[in-house]
Parts: structure tokens; sequence; C-alpha cells
DNA sequence: GACATATTTTCTACAATGTAGATTAAATAA
DNA sequence: TTATTTAATCTACATTGTAGAAAATATGTC
């Protein structure tokens, strides 16, 4: 193939939880850090379809969690950003930072691509 | 409804081109840019279709080009970014920055959030 | 142990967005 | 009128976004 793939917004979003919730990654914490942190509210089905499809691509991975839980339920299934996840990510984010700082450049030209102005 | 629709990666990309290329933001022109500034290349189909979308979406609005151009082939669609199209730009902009400051914050806890460290 | 309860994931289905190739339209040039 | 040029539209399909219902699997209770 000729160009690197593009991830979606939403899995773009969700890498970036599954990344900063370390340890404690799995689907409901998820779904909370993603309201709290970017009011995006996510439907249950919405959300694990979707962490389903980055780990059948490769850029998450998912165990489950210890048998031994002290409460009721299922077991969790934690996921953790793999090295292609990250890569897609930050490549993702140079796309678009650029697109913006074109547009910040334009809009003040009297200012450095750093845009560090205090 | 009760939650903001969110708009897709390439459409966040068209959008900002758009803006930037002001005067001058027609197909061929709107391609190019995104090639040189995001090394995002897509076909001539993929491109039109996408904007068709955001003008049916009332984010994008176009209008033919002068009658009177000094050159063969048919005539340009200028397009230019609604109100609307800024606020869902600028939405999503919000968005995903809220997690990546969330993401700086926890590997450099000792800087604040404007990210100015030098 | 059967049954309620709690917690979490999977299944099924459809809508929206991303993508490309071929075709059509509309202007000028020969 | 026939090329040539420039640009947009059409058609079709793949991928991503979304939600509601169902299933799985643990604990608590009688």
């Amino acid at each position: 193939m000729t160009q690197e793939k593009f991830i979606g917004e939403l899995e773009q979003m969700l890498l970036l939880c599954v990344l900063q919730l370390k340890d404690d990654a799995y689907g409901s914490q998820i779904r909370s850090f993603l309201a709290d942190k970017a009011q995006r509210d996510l439907s249950i089905g919405a959300l694990y379809t979707t962490l389903e499809r980055l780990e059948q691509k490769g850029l998450l991975s998912g165990r489950l969690g210890e048998a031994t839980a002290e409460r009721g339920g299922r077991a969790k299934k934690y996921y953790s950003v793999t090295g292609e996840g990250r890569q897609a990510l930050f490549r993702s984010k140079a796309a678009l930072e650029q697109l913006w700082q074109s547009l910040a450049l334009q809009l003040a030209p009297q200012f450095d691509q750093g845009g560090c102005t205090r």
C-alpha cells in the first residue's frame, strides 16, 4: 500500500483514553473518562464495537482481568495501546495539527510556528 | 437532540482547507492543499463527495464561479465555511485537544496546561 | 443449589463517513 | 465539428460510528 491508513476520530479518542487510564483501562472506565474529559457520551455498544475493531487492527491489545475479583459480575477486559497504536495516534495528531498551524499562521503571521507568545 | 453531532476527521480537514484557501477554495486547489499540508492524498471522487456532504449539512456553502473565465473547462465551484461549520470545527478541535492535554499533563505534571516550556 | 442481583462484555443491525473509478459537463482552441 | 482542457457529478462499495438487546459470569441469599 502506498499511503498509511487513517484512523477515525472516535478511534483516536479511545486510543487516547486507554493511554491515559493505564492499568485501569476497561469498558466502563473508558466510557466515563471520555464523557468526563471530552464531553462525548457513547452507548455501551458503540464503545465496545470500536474497542474491538481497534484490537483487530492491532492498535489495542486486550487481556482479561484476574478471576479473583472481590465483586459480582463478569471479568473485565483491560486494554493497552500497542506500538502501532501509538504511531497511528501521533500520525493523526500531526496531520491535523499541521492544518491548524497553517491557519494560525495565516491569522497571525507575526508569530512563529512554535505558538508560544508569552 | 441531546448531544451535538460530531464531524469526521476528513470533514474537519476539508473545512480547515477551505478556511485557509479563502477566495480560492475549489476542488483541485483544496485537494492540492490537503496533500501539501497534511500529506493526505484523496481521489477526486472522495474529495467531491465529502465537500458535497458538508454542503448538505450546512457546514460549507458553495457558489459557482464566474462564467467569463479566461480558460477552457467547466466553471469552478467555490466553497466557504459557514458559521455552523466554524462551530463544528472548533468543537471538534476542543474535544480532541482536551484529551491530548490530559495526556501531556500525565506525562509531565510539572508543566502547566499552557504547554509553553521555553 | 436455585434464584436474584450486579457487572461487564458480546451480538445484531443500521447510519454516517471515507474512498475511488468512470462518466459527464462546459468552457476554449484548432 | 472536433479536439483539448478543466472541473464537477455519478455510482458503488468499504470503513467507521452508533445503539439496543442479549448473553456471560461473578457474588449474595434462602
